[in-house]
RNA sequence: CGGGGCGUAGCUCAGCCUGGUUAGAGUGCUGCCUUUGGGAGGCAGAAGUCGCGAGUUCGAAUCUCGCCGCCCCGACCA
């Protein structure tokens, strides 16, 4: 295949656009392979579609091989399968009506349609199934950013699987988890699979694929020793061991007047922060419930909402002097008629905590001894807490969440009535589990890793072409000759034939970032050779003509 | 949805505070000359509803109000 920059849509700019932060924000956009139409809403250009492309051929060859059928659901759907499944009043969703006032959803993932088919399964022998398509979501993002990175329309790849039982869906989820490893290592990014919280999407279990890059929304925790990683969320750090006053045998009372917050505590006290704990009130359904952490962490949200089992909010401070007797930085578990979540951290050791009564603390306050709580991991890992695996310093670090795959169960199925009978003639529901992928925000993540000050570094196996051949002025034939040579051997060629000179030639290439450049200057004339160098290593070498296609082959690898 | 910022040529921006001929620069674009292995130089040229609408004024890119769009932080979130 043979493609003529001085035909081609290929709109290279200078500078990045001035809104722009993300590297691959800004590499997109000047090296022509999107432009922005609306907030969170891309056109892939040429060259940005030959990459998407190459990524969902990717995709596709890897689900393909563990079994997946790809077919196309519609994006417009009846309002209706929402309303079965509940979705219909995520804010997330983009409705709309027809002329006749039917309502409908514009999807953002196909859950609900794909369980509306699965109702056409009917017996165990059909099962299990895995059904796939590339297709477009819409999602009503209240704020999209970073070029690709969020947006509120995009291509997703969404497999669902069907099996018989949950053992059926384990090995399905494993098998997904297999292909989504061969499709990011075939990318060549390095990606880390992580347990993540199930959100909007319903069911039990699901986890993340987190690529570390430069930009991004997400934080990915991982061992300075590498045998560890964790979504932020999710992360099991081990803090530091507080330096506890000495023991007393019963809570003492003591005067803190405006010691209403950590800092300001332990500075009057003279104290370790850590050997301090912090009450959270919250309300879950219409129960309050203290969350206790130690004074130097943060709550986890997420790992609450687990801990408790059901959605909750904090208390107002109404609720707050209701229920305590005292302001937000004066409660505490001891005495307390709420029921008590404390993290695992306050297992051991003597801690200041809330008196429950305006300006005093207590100290002394013992676990199992002044209050009976109900222990659990609530507190958020932080960058600098040991490994729960050998100790190392845990760190944290950027990342974009490429894939996220779950273990949906009956989530769907039960409202969806997609049964199918088994050997006893019993009906039982489908087992379901999904799995996404972006390919654009893999495409970003791509660039994220693989680029340096003067443009992209594409991996071979999804750059827009492997060859960008730059042609010095005079040289046009042996040019043409070339490219057209490398081109009947099977590689995708990008020939810079334009009229221009030679160093704004190879800044483009640079910026482009086809994996192999190829100059035909004078010495083509001369001795034969042309030079190749390597985009991601930057050194020119002079191949014969005769051996160019076998050198590019090599370097392709 | 809360806070902040921006909107002037394809792109990056100046001009606005302190209203006043025909609205500027760099880059890009077109033509010609020169040049030709890392965005070279020269000459000539095209290109702007100054986001939209109202208002104040003899006069508005500039001041006021409203709206829209876009970006960033937060909240939210695959």
């Amino acid at each position: 295949m043979l493609a003529r920059a001085s035909e081609l849509f290929l709109p290279t700019l200078r500078e990045p656009p001035s809104d722009a932060e993300a590297a691959s924000h800004k590499l997109l956009v000047r090296g022509g392979f999107i432009r922005q139409v609306g907030a969170g809403l891309w056109t892939f250009l040429p060259l940005g579609w030959r990459v998407h492309q190459k990524v969902i051929q990717i995709i596709r060859e890897e689900i393909n091989a563990i079994g997946g059928q790809e077919m196309l659901c519609p994006v417009l759907t009846p309002a209706e399968l929402w309303e079965l499944s509940g979705r219909i009043t995520i804010p997330q969703v983009f409705r709309l009506k027809d002329r006749t006032g039917r309502d409908f959803v514009l999807g953002f993932t196909h859950e609900e349609t794909m369980a509306f088919h699965a109702r056409e399964l009917q017996s165990y022998k059909q099962l299990p199934q895995v059904w796939y398509h590339f297709s477009t979501k819409a999602r009503d993002e209240p704020r999209p950013r970073g070029g690709l990175l969020r947006v509120r329309e995009f291509i997703m790849k969404d497999s669902y699987s069907f099996d018989r039982d949950f053992e059926g869906l384990d090995k399905s989820f494993d098998k997904h988890k297999q292909a989504y490893d061969k499709i990011f290592e075939r990318c060549g990014l390095e990606v880390h699979f992580v347990e993540a919280e199930s959100g909007i999407m319903g069911g039990k279990e699901s986890s993340g694929y987190l690529a570390p890059t430069g930009s991004g929304e997400n934080t990915l925790i991982r061992c300075e020793n590498g045998d560890y990683f964790a979504d932020y969320d999710a992360a099991r750090g081990i803090p530091r061991a507080p330096g506890f006053p000495p023991r007393l045998e019963a809570p003492t009372e003591i005067e803190t007047p405006d010691a209403t917050t950590i800092e300001s505590l332990a500075a009057l006290l003279g104290i370790d922060p850590a050997s301090t704990s912090k009450a959270m009130p919250v309300v879950a359904g219409d129960r309050v419930v203290l969350a206790l952490v130690r004074g130097d962490d943060r709550l986890s949200e997420e790992k609450l909402v687990t801990a408790l089992g059901v959605a909750y909010r904090p208390a107002t401070d109404a609720e707050i002097r209701d229920t305590f007797g005292a302001g937000g930085g004066s409660i505490g578990p001891v005495g307390a008629k709420v029921d008590v979540v404390a993290d695992d951290t306050l297992r051991e050791g003597q801690f200041v905590a809330g008196a429950n009564r305006d300006g005093w603390h207590l100290r002394g306050v013992e676990a199992g001894r002044d209050y009976e709580p109900r222990f659990a991991d609530i507190r958020q890992a932080n960058a600098g807490d040991a490994c729960p695996n050998c100790g190392g310093k845990l760190e944290a670090q950027t990342a974009i969440e490429l894939g996220h795959i779950f273990k949906l169960g009956t989530f769907y199925s039960e409202p969806f009535g997609a049964k199918f009978v088994d050997e006893d003639g019993q009906e039982n529901p489908i087992v379901m589990g999904s799995y996404g992928i972006g390919p654009a925000r893999t495409m970003a993540a791509i660039v994220e890793q693989h680029h340096d000050d003067r443009g992209i570094e594409w991996p071979a196996a999804v750059a827009p072409y492997d060859v960008h051949i730059v042609v010095i002025p005079g040289q046009e034939e042996h040019a043409e000759s070339i490219a057209t040579s490398l081109s009947v051997a099977g590689l995708d060629v990008l020939v810079d034939d334009r009229d221009a000179r030679a160093g704004e030639k190879f800044a483009d290439a640079d910026l482009i970032g086809c994996p192999v450049r190829v100059t035909v200057g004078r010495k083509v004339a001369e001795d034969g050779t042309v030079d190749v160098r390597e985009r991601a290593e930057g050194e020119d070498k002079a191949v014969s003509v005769s051996e160019l296609v076998s050198t590019v082959r090599e370097r392709l690898g």
